[in-house]
RNA sequence: GCGGCCGUAGCUCAGUUGGUUAGAGCGCCAGAUUGUGAUUCUGGAUGUCGCCGGUUCAAUUCCGGUCGGCCGCCCCA
């Protein structure tokens, strides 16, 4: 059993599953059409050091969570643990891209994160993925906020969740802030949570959202974020808040909402749901305008979001279950060569056909039946002989007779 | 990375205060007259009781380790 085990915080997608996996993408890919987004892909792995970068040295993403490895050349190579860093370093890679901006993109597939797994939290996991690039102005976080509401809508789970947003303000006065939330906390140190001293060195921003019990108290009178946004973060925020209103989406300001990877500027939100335990995000992302550059690109501003497909799965209705197919019951050698070609007239048609290999009448009703097939084309020497078939509705058990080339019409009705 | 719970048939679970052949429901398989499913009836098989080791005359049951899942923290999707 053991040696049979997938790796740790791994799963298979069973058919039922993948069923609802694919449900999830193409929804998110439909809607994301509509927007005029354009679906790409970028290789699992890249280069280390574009996570390190990217996402920034002292998170935890990419200080203890990557899968690192030396490839046979000797380079240290990274899988994926997030999505937009690839697609920043494909946009500097290919020039082409750069002359089509606002460049509106959409993505999806697997991540690696090495991670106590947990339910909604595997090792390998997968995200849909959406990103502008080139659009510093605030009508683009708007929009990529509006495309995550309608795919959530459109998969049933968006009265299921609630859209948090915050500003992080412009690297200018957030590290002013930093600063004033560094000496606030520095200031009551000896009574903060072992976890929030951590946090004071690698991101302050963080300890807002402590769930100590001390460290709330001490949160309370904690410095505003929304005090130390200079004029253009502060208007920059009040056009998204006032272009959501305006799209009917509704939102929720959390000042203590911080993202854990360094790039995000400006907005960053969150659909967040009570109903997957601890694992509450479902949907995050943010702006990135620095990012590019800081991988060498052109300045270019960038927002995006990702989504996590296993999460939306579990707060997913089911999908609509596929067209039932028709069965052939064929009885003897000739009528099994007859069923082939009939077979595939009606597919052709666009009619699904199951085929059974083997078995008499009961065992191919039997399977028939065990498929979800709406009806089965019986045929036997006798009905060969006069050109046509048994044809039998599961459903209600009537049975007719039917001309062989009638086949396609009386199932399409 | 920290703390905790759990691991018995394909699935959901019961059970053994350590002792001959480990159970139920669902599902699966086979029959109930030759070319008719689903429904009903009858019968059948489920299994290294996660894995390794220890204690014991004896372990699925106790102990340790390990692998895996789950819950909370952390982090995030």
């Amino acid at each position: 059993m053991s040696k049979h085990q997938p790796v740790r915080g791994t799963h298979d997608l069973l058919p039922d599953d993948y069923r609802r996996f694919a449900h999830v993408v193409d929804t998110a890919r439909d809607v994301a059409r509509l927007y005029g987004y354009r679906e790409m892909a970028t290789p699992i792995f890249e280069f280390t050091e574009l996570f390190a970068r990217g996402i920034g040295e002292t998170t935890d993403v990419v200080s203890k969570e990557m899968y690192t490895f030396a490839d046979r050349g000797g380079e240290s190579l990274t899988l994926r643990p997030e999505y937009t860093a690839g697609i920043c370093r494909a946009f500097v890679s290919n020039g082409e891209l750069t002359q089509q901006l606002p460049l509106k993109l959409f993505a999806a597939g697997p991540m690696f994160r090495y991670e106590r797994p947990q339910k909604g939290r595997q090792r390998q996991f997968h995200q849909i993925d959406l990103e502008v690039l080139g659009a510093p102005e605030p009508g683009a976080d708007i929009e990529v906020i509006s495309v995550a509401a309608d795919i959530l809508d459109r998969l049933g789970i968006l009265e299921r969740c609630v859209l948090k947003v915050n500003s992080l303000g412009d690297p200018e006065c957030r590290g002013v802030y930093r600063q004033v939330l560094v000496d606030y906390y520095t200031g009551h140190i000896d009574k903060l949570s072992e976890e929030s001293k951590n946090r004071l060195q690698r991101n302050p921003l963080r300890i807002l959202d402590s769930k100590d019990e001390g460290d709330k108290a001490i949160n309370a009178n904690a410095p505003s974020f929304t005090d130390h946004l200079n004029q253009a973060s502060r208007d920059f925020f009040a056009a998204v808040k006032d272009g959501l209103t305006a799209s009917g989406v509704p939102f929720e300001v959390d000042p203590a909402l911080v993202r854990g990877l360094d790039y995000y500027t400006h907005t960053a939100f969150e659909f967040v749901t009570t109903h997957l335990g601890a694992q509450g995000t479902v949907l995050g992302g943010g702006r990135y305008d620095g990012l590019i550059a800081e991988l060498g690109g052109p300045p270019t501003a960038g927002i995006g979001w990702a989504g996590g497909i296993e999460r939306l799965m579990m707060l997913c209705n089911e999908p609509a279950p596929l067209p039932r197919p028709v069965a052939f019951a064929p009885l003897g050698p000739a009528a099994e060569a007859k069923a082939l070609a009939i077979a595939r007239t009606l597919r052709r048609a666009g009619i699904a056909v199951e085929q059974d290999y083997r078995g008499n009448m009961k065992r191919r009703m039997q399977r028939a039946n065990k498929l979800g097939a709406r009806a089965v084309v019986i045929i036997g020497d006798d009905e060969l002989a006069k050109g046509m078939a048994q044809l039998k509705d599961l459903d209600s058990g009537a049975q007719r007779e039917v001309a062989l080339d009638a086949l396609v019409d009386a199932l399409k009705g």
